[in-house]
DNA sequence: ATCGGTGCAAATCCTTTGCATTTCC
DNA sequence: GGAAATGCAAAGGATTTGCACCGAT
């Protein structure tokens, strides 16, 4: 049976509680924090975990980046500085294509990446 | 100036060629039968430097994949088999959305990938 | 007391890079 | 001839894994 330890909670709480899409190494960094000796093999193998279990998502890019929102919702990304922001009012369309099929075959779940130059930048 | 070389053709002439999506190591194999000599540092600097110059697009996943078909066009991802298939027909009210401004930033480009498990697996 | 989870460090895998050598223009 | 590209092997960086110990149930 699966165990409640300090660890996990820390890291999905962290995840959970922000908007910016970090990845495994800003997770360990931030938990850290809370949980000193926390390693990050540990960190590492929970992210996987969640991921496993859909209660977060992954977001492939050359470094991996981590989303508590597991709903199907758009991403910007910054080319330049590699920030990630939601953009929950863009293609909404898309989300009509969920669970249809296509020619190669049914659809389970969708990403859509905006890539840009942000604002800040 | 740039050169032409036997490998940079056949890496992009395979590329372009083929309609799988392959990885790194996928190119590196199929052109070594050709250009038996070709070592994989080549083909890597060969794919990046084209990615670079946006003549190929590069698929991000846990191993980078590339394309030949720089359009914005949909992909298909088998979470069995990892195929990657292309989707020309779906989510085309996306296109709509280039360089259409957000609140974030201008978006520059879009990818669409729709993830479930293909009619082989 | 059990056995799943953790910390640590070594291992792995993909990708990049330094350098001597080749080859294109 | 000279810069650019290549081959090779070593380096790098992110992620995974083996193992002994720890701690939640």
């Amino acid at each position: 049976m699966e165990r409640k330890t300090p660890q996990k909670q820390k890291v999905l709480d962290y995840l959970r509680g922000v908007y910016t899409h970090p990845s495994a190494e800003t997770v360990y960094a931030a938990v850290k924090k809370k949980v000193p000796n926390i390693s990050k093999g540990t960190v590492y193998r929970i992210l996987k975990n969640a991921v496993g279990k859909k209660e977060i998502q992954e977001i492939p890019a050359e470094v991996s980046r981590y989303d508590g929102n597991v709903s199907s919702h758009a991403h910007f990304v910054c080319e330049k500085c590699s920030s990630i922001y939601d953009l929950m009012d863009f293609c909404q369309d898309c989300s009509i294509l969920k669970n249809k099929k296509t020619k190669v075959g049914k659809i389970n779940k969708y990403t859509v990446n905006f890539y840009g130059i942000c604002n800040k930048c």
